[in-house]
DNA sequence: TTGTAAGCGTTATCAT
DNA sequence: ATGATAACGCTTACAA
């Protein structure tokens, strides 16, 4: 930061146009120059013409950051997932995308694992940065915290537990999915299912464990605490637990994981294991993502609108934003099916 | 636009402070306001707590925008790919996510399918919003476009045909990947051998397909055109190729597609068709994308360390950045490997 | 250690 | 139809 040359950090090549650099070359103001390429006032054809070719010579491109100063829109919004690997959170930034897309908006894409401070400062970066923010922070209190920002930034939170009325908030049936999937799995004879559960402080990983007890309670089987194993919704977690459920005595006669990816690291451990899916056990997982159909055994799993979650959060926050959104709409839930393929029966 | 009132698009709450509201509330200048929250100069340790007692009070952000204009750096990088979608994009944004948080950066995402207009209408809105650009374009044209751009903000280009000696472009060895692939179905016996061909004017294609045809060659095959079916990456493209391949006469006893996309579209057919794999055809994939061993049957693919691409695309940019990557190092090549597994021999 | 003031590049409000 | 010029919110010489 020695010497006052803005925007020369990089080294070779000439200086970038500026708007009185393009003015300048037409022999007009900045102000007719603003008016040509933005079309905001009068400005005639050959005016017009000698400041479109001075652009082109000059390659010069309005710098977004003093644009933005000046009419305080970013033109940008802001997304703030917990990851961005991965094929649930890819199909959600591809409905939001896709949106934003149709709407004139770019995507400011940050990731922030569940760290406090992590967030925070994602969020700080991104402040002044964009016109709105879609979040999802399935963690409690982290919810919490942005719920105080609400009245700066438009924000739409994604299956994050938000208590506030005037929050904009879009979740997913959690409950009413895995309750289904569970009743399911009873009517087709199982007694003994046992859960691989998501994180503790997680919220869709709680309302779908609480589905799951539930349909087990609507049902007339008792829950066991021994058949809640612990998981984290990662491949890996699956993994470990299809090989602990392996070992109870009596062993499960279906398996229901609270989230695909550990479905499916499951049913490697089930291979491993010589455990054959769906006859001796079976398992059932939850999302839907694209890989279930393809995975062997087709993998039966609670069916989540993953893109139009993204899409319809997207929607949401454009209408927060132009304030066209009535108090009605500000809560979202969507509906979850159950699709049924060969892993059970 | 008709009022002048800065950032109050969001009707309810109170004006957002800036940073002259927080010098007036903790009755110092502005200068030392911005000294105390960038610890650029001297501040006494009571200036300094006054200082962040008002910046909570006030619930005071600094404007993004506004600090770029003035220290001419923004903080984000962006990145421009084909599509935000599907595995392979999510592992690549995954490898670049991770650099430039290391590096503290935030990542402004933008998808351009390749319309030569859209590309450019995703550049403009970027340019002046980020300090750099990693850009994925494998069409021909669209790599050459950009290429006039690189004196302004660093750029490095993915899997791109650009030319210039000083670009910066990252590429895995597809040919040599394609090339190991097919000798290895010729050395396991195969003859007849179709490709299931990617886009007509995308690159990783073409030389994926120059592979193909120098392996067959190379092992004294004749190339025959009618193996060559075309393909645009696309699932769907898969399947229908498939269908095709069946109906040759003779049949081809392998299928090699160009990525796993297609390759699993193929797979589907097949099954449908009730062709077994690999026993009456193999197949076999490129990407290896994390779905590859996880279908039916699991699929041999040429590897591509695709999170790693993304990484490495972000540390060559870094190295722009500063300018401290020396001539050298401007042309990257990631190495390919084969994975064998069931649906190929 | 602090304050004053000059920008950064753009748009918007006046005159002309 | 065009030109001056004042913002926008921030950082940073330079002066005190």
């Amino acid at each position: 930061m020695s010497t006052r040359s803005p925007r020369s950090r990089h080294p070779e090549g000439p200086r970038q146009a500026t708007i009185r650099d393009v003015a300048r070359a037409a022999r007009v103001s900045v102000a007719t120059v603003s008016r040509a390429l933005n079309d905001s006032g009068p400005v005639r054809d050959d005016t017009r013409r000698r400041v479109r070719d001075a652009v082109q010579n000059l390659r010069f491109t309005p710098h977004g950051a003093a644009r933005s100063l000046i009419t305080s829109r970013t033109n940008t919004l802001g997304v703030l997932l917990p990851d961005l690997y991965g094929e649930f959170f890819s199909e959600i930034i591809r409905g939001i995308d896709r949106e934003a897309q149709r709407a004139g908006y770019q995507l400011l894409l940050s990731s922030a694992r569940n760290a406090r401070d992590e967030i925070k400062g994602a969020f700080r970066a991104m402040y002044g940065c964009v016109d709105g923010l879609i979040l999802m922070a399935p963690d409690v209190e982290l919810a919490e915290l942005f719920a105080q920002h609400r009245d700066r930034t438009p924000i739409v939170f994604i299956n994050s537990p938000v208590e506030s009325d005037d929050a904009y908030v879009i979740t997913i049936d959690n409950h009413g999915g895995a309750y289904r999937m569970v009743k399911h799995l009873v009517q087709n004879g199982h007694r003994r299912i046992a859960i691989i559960r998501g994180g503790n402080r997680n919220h869709d990983a709680a309302e779908r464990l609480r589905g799951y007890r539930d349909a087990l309670i609507d049902s007339g089987v008792a829950c066991d605490p021994r058949l809640e194993l612990q998981g984290d919704f990662t491949e890996a977690a699956g993994y470990r637990a299809a090989h602990t459920v392996l070992k109870l005595d009596p062993r499960p006669t279906a398996l229901f994981a609270a989230n695909d990816a550990m479905a499916i690291g499951a049913l490697s451990a089930l291979r491993e294991e010589g455990a054959a899916v769906p006859e001796e056990i079976a398992v059932a997982g939850f999302d839907d993502i694209p890989i279930a159909r393809y995975v062997s055994p087709p993998l039966s799993s609670v069916h989540v609108p993953i893109a139009r979650l993204g899409e319809r959060a997207m929607k949401l926050l454009l209408g927060a934003m132009t304030g066209s959104a009535n108090g009605a709409g500000r809560r979202v839930v969507l509906p979850t099916t159950l699709v049924i393929r060969t892993s059970s029966p």
